[in-house]
RNA sequence: GCGCCGAUGGUCUAGCGGCUAUGACUGGGGCCUUCCAAGCCCUAAACCCGGGUUCGAAUCCCGGUUGGCGCACCA
């Protein structure tokens, strides 16, 4: 068993991770999260608030998952995700059908599938790899259609990304934000993808988590406010040079700005965050790396792209954040498409002079010639360029109709205006995470295998393995067990009361009284538990319990009148566990 | 979507045409128990689905589902 067999097993044991609908038999790219999976998984996205929405203040919104088709043409997933696809049926190569008659004929990408077929069979179209033939061209989209309403509605299709809602939502945005840049907005929810072929358990997914910021910034001033608080962080660097020599390279923050390595101090930033993110929620920063997108690996629009990485044991280095520099690619998409301007007004500091050539159409002399059209005559005029006007006879066109329209009827001046400002369509800054893919991670990179010896290992010189997971205190999903040391109703009565006082301090407390206290605590290990409370009969006598470190599996006593607050400032607040009682 | 390999209680597994289907761990109940998977008793729990071959199929064949690997894909 490697690794993630190993993880996977314990996870599907213990109620982290189940396939989805195993009862029909399970379908793939499905997974159920468990109640301890549910509840981690909910820990981490709560950190990510924490940071992204009140830290950097970037307000969460919910937009519906499903969307209309509108929204996706805009943002390229309609065109880009439905290629005609067909394969050579000797070498097995994929090829775009469209591409393989492009020579034929000349607008290939408006035709059938039946089309493409025939076209290929006509002019006996061969694999260029292989020279074998070709089976039938097929749909490659990997968007999940719907129909919104009943009869004819809607075309609708379930969200490959939960970003457009934000993009779409920019104008309510803004004056939410008061018209400021910068600002930003975030959401954590579900994406779809029908992948053709979903493995790797949780890593490839149908149907995913998607925590995303989109932050709209000032495309003239790409600076970070707070920078300095990450200045003298050290990023593991897999920059496009760095992976032509195969070795990432460690540095500060400051160097890789410096140096231009990261294209601008605020995409910078949003790698330190995502870094100091990963790494709070539990990523060893040994497996951690922030791999930049190849030249010619990013989208067309976007300046510049890191990837942070995960080392996992069978998948490698695991994709898991995507930071890129979106420009205003998303906004001015949607701006086309909606008709509608997606900018920002902002302000000079001192009003301009400019000089502007004005034109002033005379509305009493074109009124009597042009009559009911000389409205849309005289807004025409207005948008000519200056050199339209150097004739005594100016022409101009509406709805396809051309009027001649004499010199005279026109004035027109240089003239000094003043400009107070100016709109700005915002660059748009994205890190995007994959939740369940962070979430296998912190498994895989929790999970410990430790050889302990045993009760009666003297007489059996037997050793046995104990399987913990070391999850960071705050995102485990169990804080604290209470345990009563026996199966007696004595030690049961108080223990209870005990988990009750800690629930309501707010922790995650199980409450376990079956089997050996032994088996309890190996229990808790495995599910990452860490810290176990037992009560004995000590606890009925001096009103003490003891409190046991899941890492060290050692154990202090300590005070049943303060037991909620020492656990509560153990696991959020960094007290030291030595300090919570005496040593037993 | 193609090729190769697999699928047996919750988990891991034995089985190789002749069952009433191994075993371990886990789970539940009890006895005993004063701190790291102790012991004893009891108990629950499985042949992925559908066809076929055969007197007889967990076992052989076909199809599907699903998991792994390779190819392709990953906007």
């Amino acid at each position: 068993m490697d690794r993630y067999e190993q993880v996977i097993e314990l996870a599907k044991r213990r109620g982290f991770l189940w396939n989805s609908f195993e009862l029909y038999g399970g379908t793939a790219g499905f997974y159920d999260y468990g109640p301890l999976g549910s509840t981690l998984k909910r820990r981490i996205e709560q950190i990510w608030r924490e940071i992204y929405v009140i830290q950097e203040g970037f307000m969460e919104i919910e937009c519906p998952t499903i969307g209309i088709e509108e929204v996706f043409i805009a943002s390229g997933h309609v065109g880009g995700f439905s290629d005609p696809l067909c394969e050579c049926k000797q070498c097995g190569e994929a090829f775009r059908a469209d591409h393989l008659i492009k020579h034929i004929v000349e607008e290939a990408d408006g035709l059938s599938n039946e089309e493409l077929d025939s076209i290929i069979a006509q002019h006996n179209v061969k694999c260029p790899e292989c020279g074998g033939e070709f089976g039938k061209t097929y749909e490659f989209n990997l968007m999940f259609k719907t129909q919104i309403g009943p009869g004819n509605g809607r075309k609708g299709y379930l969200r490959p990304e939960t970003a457009q809602g934000m993009f779409v939502d920019f104008l309510r945005l803004a004056r939410y934000y008061r018209d400021k840049l910068p600002f930003g907005a975030t959401q954590i929810g579900k994406s779809y993808r029908n992948e053709i072929s979903p493995r790797q358990g949780v890593i490839r997914l149908r149907e995913f988590t998607q925590a995303e910021a989109e932050i709209f910034i000032d495309p003239r001033n790409k600076k970070h406010p707070n920078i300095q608080r990450f200045e003298n962080t050290l990023l593991n660097l897999y920059s496009d040079e760095a992976q032509d020599m195969g070795e990432s390279q460690i540095m500060t923050v400051k160097e890789a700005v410096s140096k231009g390595i990261i294209a601008h101090e605020f995409l910078a930033y949003q790698v330190a965050l995502v870094n100091h993110f990963l790494q709070r929620v539990g990523i060893s920063p040994d497996k951690l790396r922030f791999r930049q997108h190849r030249k010619d690996e990013m989208a067309h629009y976007a300046i510049d792209c890191w990837d942070a990485e995960i080392l996992t044991e069978r998948f490698g280095w695991v994709e898991v954040v995507g930071i890129a520099d979106r420009t205003d690619y998303d906004l001015s998409a949607h701006a086309n498409m909606s008709k509608t301007e997606l900018s920002i007004y902002i302000e000079y500091e001192q009003p301009r002079m400019v000089e502007k050539f004005v034109i002033r159409p005379n509305m009493g002399k074109m009124g009597p010639v042009f009559k009911g059209k000389a409205k849309l005559i005289a807004e025409a005029l207005k948008a000519l360029p200056k050199e339209a006007f150097e004739n005594d006879e100016i022409k101009v066109s509406v709805d396809g109709e051309i009027f001649i329209v004499p010199r005279d009827m026109v004035e027109f001046a240089h003239e000094t205006i003043k400009v107070s400002g100016e709109n700005i369509v915002p660059h748009v800054i994205e890190p995007s995470f994959g939740i369940d893919r962070i979430f296998y991670a912190l498994l895989e990179h929790a999970y410990d295998e430790e050889v302990v010896s045993t009760k009666d290992s003297v007489e059996h010189n037997d050793e046995e393995t104990r399987i913990v997971l070391r999850f960071k205190k705050e995102v485990s999903p169990v804080n604290v067990a209470v345990l009563p040391l026996l199966t007696r109703q004595e030690l049961i009565e108080p223990s209870k009361e005990i988990a009750n006082r800690l629930r309501e301090k707010g922790l995650l407390v199980a409450y376990d009284d079956s089997g050996t206290i032994g088996r309890r605590y190996r229990r808790n290990d495995e599910i990452g538990t860490p810290y176990c409370v037992t009560i004995d009969y000590d606890t009925l006598k001096d009103g003490t319990v003891t409190i046991r470190d899941r890492d060290s599996m050692q154990q202090v006593r300590a005070e049943v009148a303060t037991i909620e607050e020492v656990l509560y400032d153990m696991i959020y607040r960094d007290k030291k566990f030595e300090t919570a009682g005496k040593p037993v």
